[in-house]
RNA sequence: GGGGUCGUAGUUCAGUUGGUUAGAACGCCGGCCUGUCACGCCGGAGGUCGCGAGUUCGAGUCUCGUCGGCCCCGCCA
């Protein structure tokens, strides 16, 4: 067998006339009788080849079925000028087939690889690679592909260390479930599955890496959902003697490289919003602001009203929040209506409306209890507009704003206000240190416990933690979460304090981790960084719903393997050189 | 753990108030065709209606259970 000379998306004009020899998938075959082309496909394209003249070759070319590996050899030439093909790359050459060779034979697909019609997720899934052969997936890993090199060239240049860190690790303290390890040499005993490197890169810095990334594979032993996967990719980074700033620096550039290998530019330095804003204006900590539409609070309005609901609201410690959706004030009485329903089933007790009818007068669901005057204030207030639609709710801040927070990313999406080739990339700064858990009744690490205050929020660890901030960020594009850090504890007696507040015990976070409190013993830089989410980035560049449609081989919602069928039964023995008995079945 | 939705030919789907032989398109197989490129034309094969119970004279259709895909809530520092 003869070498390949060039792939399927490489011939052009001025190979006419040279030989060449092809090898690839048929992916089409139109047999005009004594005339057969042929698409012969692989990784770089498509190539029409051609049999004609020759008896033999036309009964082998017959013979050719979809997805055929095959070899063609033959002459390079030029297709006469009205039957040039602008579709495909190689549309101006054609080889006329001399000799064909069939490199291996393929069974009928369950689902045809020429074809961009759907196909379900499953059958995608169990033969996937059937399905990385089609356009789309070959489109995807190769932009996935173009995105990490650039990101690994972008962070070269910038200084870091390309460090790996073990994937046999020790479970991490609190966060998410881990895939346990059984260890075979010391019987009852495991590793996990590190849910990030965290305490790897922190411990590099300590260790005089001064700058690390690692593109890593990381674990969590949660539910899935379209852009959570058991595994999944971070670029993880880490940087000594930094102030928040200098990583947002780092990281912009960074993105900005990963976009460019999209052909896309997007511009630096990213907005800032602090996380007490984003919740009130946006009601998320992750707005997309594609859109405007920002919540704002009436409490005002109705401090004095008639409304008692609002009022009682109001003396309650709560607030009025109300939310323009411009376009929706020529919504019918019913579509309105609808609109109440949904809050109602996101968990509302109620949601006030209110807008200008065509003569300019006032119309809501309170007019009567409210009256006109307080409402036409609101609807200035709130600057509705003439065709504004005034949705209002009313409770604590938070809730009346994440209740309005999810009927602005609806009703946006309904009324077309989103542009969909915008790139809206915002940190979102000065997380809370710390949350209330309920489950747990104490107060958890809303980032993680080696995140630092800041600094003019210290003194208040002892009294108000609620009100403490942290040095934590994340990065935002149109409204999905792409990656999260912070600022780091470097001074141990600070980190056994947060321990302490979290309510780990001393023996506890000795067992767990006290390598890594003696470690920040031994002169620990200053330092902080960040995880971006690998998948959920390049889903987002390539216009996917689903981080599965970026990853090759994805696991379900039911975190199975559909080809591998992993997970799996094992064979006894193996249980019993892990120390491990099967519990009976339930 | 909870909710929603889908499951019919190889694939994507349609299938009316429960009623005779379950359809379409694409694909597949065969035939014809020397300029096609989603080739065209003619013919053909192809179904455990996810699985199991139940209701009924009769179930793709209704009920319950179960399995699987997807979406969402919880969960995910």
């Amino acid at each position: 067998m003869s070498e390949r000379t060039h792939t399927c998306g490489a011939l052009r004009t001025t190979d006419m006339g040279s030989e060449a020899t092809l090898m690839g998938w048929v992916h089409r075959v139109r047999d005009l009788g004594s005339l057969i082309f042929v698409d012969i496909r692989d990784r770089y394209g498509l190539t029409q080849v051609v049999a004609r003249d020759d008896e033999a070759l036309l009964a082998q070319t017959k013979r050719l079925r979809p997805e055929y590996v095959i070899a063609v050899s033959g002459t390079v030439e030029r297709r006469s000028d009205d039957t040039l093909n602008p579709k495909i790359e190689t549309g101006e050459i054609e080889i006329a087939i001399r000799e064909l060779t069939v490199l291996s034979e393929a069974r009928r697909p369950p689902f045809q690889i020429a074809d961009e019609n759907p196909v379900s997720e499953d059958l995608r899934l169990k033969y996937r690679y059937l399905d990385l052969r089609r356009d789309r997936m070959q489109r995807n890993m190769q932009l996935r592909h173009r995105v990490l090199m650039a990101a690994r060239r972008s962070l070269d240049e910038q200084g870091f260390l390309d460090i790996e860190t073990p994937v046999l690790a020790k479970s991490t303290p609190e966060g998410a479930r881990d895939y346990l390890v059984p260890s075979r040499v010391h019987p009852g005993e495991f590793f996990a599955l590190p849910q990030s490197p965290q305490i790897f890169k922190q411990i590099l810095m300590i260790g005089g890496m001064d700058r690390y990334f690692q593109v890593a594979r990381c674990f969590r032993d949660e539910d899935l959902r379209s852009d959570r996967q058991p595994e999944f990719t971070q670029i993880d980074m880490e940087m000594s003697f930094v102030t928040q700033e200098t990583v947002f620096a780092a990281v912009e550039r960074l993105m900005q490289a990963m976009f460019a290998a999209n052909d896309e530019s997007i511009v630096t330095p990213f907005p800032r919003l602090p996380y007490a804003e984003a919740m009130d204006k946006y009601g998320s900590d992750k707005p997309d602001l594609r859109v405007e539409m920002a919540i704002v609070d009436v409490s005002d309005v109705f401090a004095e009203s008639s409304f008692r609901v609002f009022r009682d609201a109001i003396a309650g410690g709560g607030a009025i929040r109300a939310l323009v959706v411009p376009g929706a004030g020529r919504y019918s009485r019913s579509q309105v209506d609808k609109l109440v329903d949904e809050a109602i089933e996101l968990g509302a007790t109620g949601m006030v409306w209110a807008r200008r009818g065509p003569e300019g007068d006032v119309q809501s669901s309170i007019l009567k209890v409210a009256g006109a005057d307080t409402l036409g204030r609101l609807l200035d207030s709130a600057e509705a507009g003439a065709d504004g639609l005034v949705l209002v709710a009313a409770g604590a801040p938070h809730e009346a704003s994440a209740l309005l927070g999810k009927m602005r990313l609806r009703l946006a999406a309904r009324e077309g206000l989103i542009d969909e080739r915008c790139r809206a990339l915002t940190w979102v700064v000065d997380f809370p240190m710390f949350e209330w858990s309920e489950t747990e009744g104490r107060h958890m690490s809303m980032h993680h416990p080696f995140t630092a205050p800041r600094d003019e929020d210290r003194d208040r660890l002892d009294t108000d933690l609620g009100s403490v901030r942290a040095k934590a960020y994340d990065l935002v594009l149109n409204g999905s979460e792409i990656g999260g850090g912070s600022i780091r504890i470097h001074e141990q007696p600070l980190q056994r304090r947060i321990f302490e507040l979290l309510g780990i015990s001393d023996e506890d976070a000795r067992s767990r981790f006290g390598f890594f409190l003696e470690a920040l013993e031994y002169g620990t830089p200053p330092h902080g960084g960040i995880a971006l989410g690998v998948d959920r980035i390049i889903a987002l560049l390539a216009g996917e719903p689903s981080i599965r449609d970026v990853m090759a081989f994805p696991k379900t919602a039911a975190a199975v393997d559909l080809m591998t069928g992993a997970p799996s039964t094992v064979d006894p023995h193996q249980l019993r050189d892990l120390h491990l008995e099967p519990t009976p079945e339930r």
